[in-house]
DNA sequence: ATTATCTATAGATCTATAGATAATGC
DNA sequence: ATTATCTATAGATCTATAGATAATGC
């Protein structure tokens, strides 16, 4: 709320960023669910942190919930559509990707998401308050991502002697990130070493070089097909791109 | 409370297992905290599962965060325990240990900890209430366990080709397998091919059974001594106190 | 007229305390 | 006398609603 408009004018001036109110609902929200949980962030509390009174929040989101599963939908979308891309990569252009390169160029790509986000997002899914019945749709689009994992783990260990969980195996410390960032250990590079340590678990450290190149293309070919097409997605996930 | 004894007794009968009140209303709060998390869970359903009244509570535990810190306590106890002992195993008999057996040893005993015990009580660690500032011991002992980790992964990898980050890796995947129970998804095995996915990383697949040979003989050497010695429970209580 | 804020408040919690009560054990 | 429960409640929340107010835009 920079400019002026229509409505009431707040006795307090804003100093969230965010194009509108609801991007700073939104982005208040972001920082004190992840840092104190949702049951222990009251509504007082993000209204304090946008600079309006209790009761405002009521005229963009109508509950409580409602703000949180906006958030948990804007975190799971962006990686999920990459994923998608990928995996759907061979049949729309007719060329064969490498299995290497999707593997490595999705755990990249949703590592980076989950290390450069504005605020910790990733931790969302671990409150237990996200594992209620109306927050069901967002866990399931985690599933289905986390599927993926498990599809592009199998193409890739198809034809060698590596473990075929390994895309679960990527799932598991590509959400580890996550508590990595909790606990402030987060490096520059903890995303590209979790998607190289992927690759020698598959064998391939031979190879890491050739990997990273092909994941690099794949991840500017979908990545930003990606980006362009979900303007309409909320700020705080265009943020976090 | 199966037997008779002091006190006035209860209208409701027990059902939860525990050799005494304070354990029950243990088990009740880490079945509810566990999975609505702690904020969301109230002293009333606490003690609704235990089968008494609210304040009753207050008769065993001062406040509800202390009830937190018990369990906080007893969750990393143990696995630190072992650990310690494991990396002090050297020094004390005089003999050398193999370094794959140590780490593979650490990481299973962690990793059955946490994928077997009756509540899944990792999840505690990644509540956001326990950054509080009155958690601090719990979580540095959770730091404790964490450098001990890298220092056997340092000690594995000093003399081959292999990842000096090694046992920071297998801490990431040991705690990913919180998540893993959280969403329904740990097997059997999931504790020991976590330990195996280590060896690999560390390039010792040729060897893989020769060294869960040497982790097993670990685990029942410093495993048993350590649930002897169990009453470091409460030692790591008083430390904090 | 529409929008976005505000004030005020209902009603439902929730934690912790005070003090009564009913057992056991000395 | 000690212990573990109970009843009752104070005081502090917290979510969501009702209705007033102050802007813009037609």
């Amino acid at each position: 709320m920079t400019t002026t408009g229509p409505g009431r004018p707040r006795k307090q001036q804003a100093v969230r960023p965010g194009a509108t109110a609801r991007d700073e609902i939104l982005d208040a929200a972001a920082e004190l669910f992840t840092s104190q949980g949702f049951a222990n962030t009251s509504t007082r509390a993000i209204a304090d942190a946008v600079g309006i009174r209790q009761s405002s929040l009521y005229h963009h989101f109508s509950t409580k919930d409602e703000i949180l599963g906006e958030l948990l939908g804007g975190t799971v979308s962006t990686s999920l559509a990459f994923a998608r891309a990928v995996k759907d990569g061979s049949e729309e252009t007719g060329q064969e990707l490498d299995p290497a390169a999707r593997l490595h160029a999705v755990v990249l790509f949703d590592g980076l998401q989950l290390c450069t986000s504005r605020w910790n997002l990733g931790v969302l899914y671990h409150l237990p308050e996200a594992r209620a019945e109306v927050f069901q749709p967002f866990m399931a689009a985690r599933q289905e991502l986390r599927t993926i994992y498990g599809d592009l783990g199998r193409e890739l260990t198809a034809l060698s002697d590596a473990d075929p969980g390994l895309g679960d195996t990527a799932f598991r410390l590509v959400e580890s990130l996550i508590n990595l960032r909790a606990d402030g250990l987060i490096a520059m590079d903890s995303a590209s070493t979790t998607a190289d340590t992927v690759m020698i678990l598959a064998g391939l450290r031979q190879k890491i070089q050739a990997v990273r190149d092909a994941s690099s293309e794949l991840i500017s070919r979908y990545g930003e097909a990606n980006r362009r097409g979900e303007a309409s997605e909320s700020a705080l996930a265009a943020e976090s791109a």
